[in-house]
DNA sequence: TAGATTGTTAATCGATTAACAATC
DNA sequence: TAGATTGTTAATCGATTAACAATC
């Protein structure tokens, strides 16, 4: 496992790869080549060699990858073996749907804390939702390892520097700013405006976009 | 204005440079070189010029970049200086979430239809979703711009089929699915389940995690 | 004019693709 | 063994950074 210095580009193929074996594995297909796997996924045979190559020899000349093995591992090197536990800041029409999203496996994400302006109860009792005000002593005495930022962009830093020497491995931010935190937490951007804005640009300007 | 080959990644980095823009003018800063922009954005100098005269040459020598002169200019690259018409396919958590997100100018994002499986009232009757069997005629009798598509991921296929010979400028998509629709149809994707593992990777590897 | 900063070309860096020897 | 396909090195392509002449 050489995993000395994976690139961005590579990392972001990861959860791609994982999203199609699993389709192929829930289609009962036991064995691809990264011929095949190039025909569905638009990556080219020899990309997806040296992506996978990069964590180890999963393949078998001659033959190929076996679809289940090759997804086991590759939940292993994403780190989807294990439970991370949640806590969600901001319970606005995003927040909730994130919180309600069924996309990812529940039982591998525990939402242990919901926080917002103030304490109520939501979606007929059944979300106790907090006060902001009790965030930081939350973190102290609790494991939270991701944080969902889902707050308006004036109260992001605030939020975040609410984290600083509380264990929290990373950061998923969808307020519309990038946030400073420790050096050492990740921190993953959803943009949704940059997203929207980038797919108008290429609406005004389809002859320069390039599929996927 | 040498739109001839702008390359992904300068196109990514427009509604960056527009968001920080527009905050700069919010604060009432008037003009900026591209050196200080280096230090707001992360990206270097050079890069931040290089990809404005992609454009057009912005800036004047020995002065720099007058703030909202830019950010109009940019406005216009993106495109956002035009509205669109957008249909709504899907009315689930996500969809919901884009109704009524307010990142976005509502002005310039006119919403003329709500799809769902069946006819009924949302958000206390101020939202009429229709049944998805009458997006097609829906698609037929009213120029719409963009679909944005959120639902699941085993009927995002035959949404996006609906959608030929129907004159949808793009499409954004955010089931965990990539669609096919019309070659010169631009499509953005929003993938959650992606963007949430590649962050669990980084929590896994924090070393490899490369800010921005 | 002198100082500053752009616009643009050239150099570097990184990521993708091609090629092929290794091997199942 | 022969055919197929991987793992891996080398070649290419594209994007970023550096440098500097142009010019405000």
């Amino acid at each position: 496992m050489n995993k000395n210095k994976i690139s961005p580009a590579v990392v972001r193929r990861l959860p791609k790869y994982f999203r199609y074996l699993t389709n192929l594995e829930n289609e009962g297909i036991e064995k691809i080549s990264s011929r095949q796997l190039s025909e569905i996924t638009g990556f080219t045979a020899s990309q997806i060699r040296q992506d996978l190559n990069h964590f180890g020899g999963f393949g078998q000349q001659g033959y190929g990858y076996r679809v289940t093995d090759l997804k086991n591992s590759i939940i292993k090197i994403i780190g989807l073996n294990q439970e991370y536990n949640v806590a969600i800041v901001g319970f606005g029409h995003i927040g909730q749907a994130i919180y309600r999203y069924r996309g990812f496996d529940t039982k591998k994400f525990n939402v242990l804390g919901v926080f917002d302006l103030e304490d109520y109860e939501a979606l007929d009792g059944k979300v106790k939702v907090q006060s902001i005000d009790k965030f930081e002593d939350f973190l102290t005495k609790n494991q939270v390892d991701i944080v969902v930022l889902t707050v308006p962009k004036e109260e992001a830093q605030k939020v975040s520097d609410m984290l600083v020497g509380k264990n929290v491995k990373g950061v998923w931010n969808f307020a519309p700013t990038n946030v400073k935190v420790d050096d050492n937490i990740p921190v993953e951007n959803i943009h949704l405006s940059e997203s929207l804005y980038t797919l108008i640009y290429y609406m005004g300007n389809p002859e320069q976009y390039i599929e996927k």
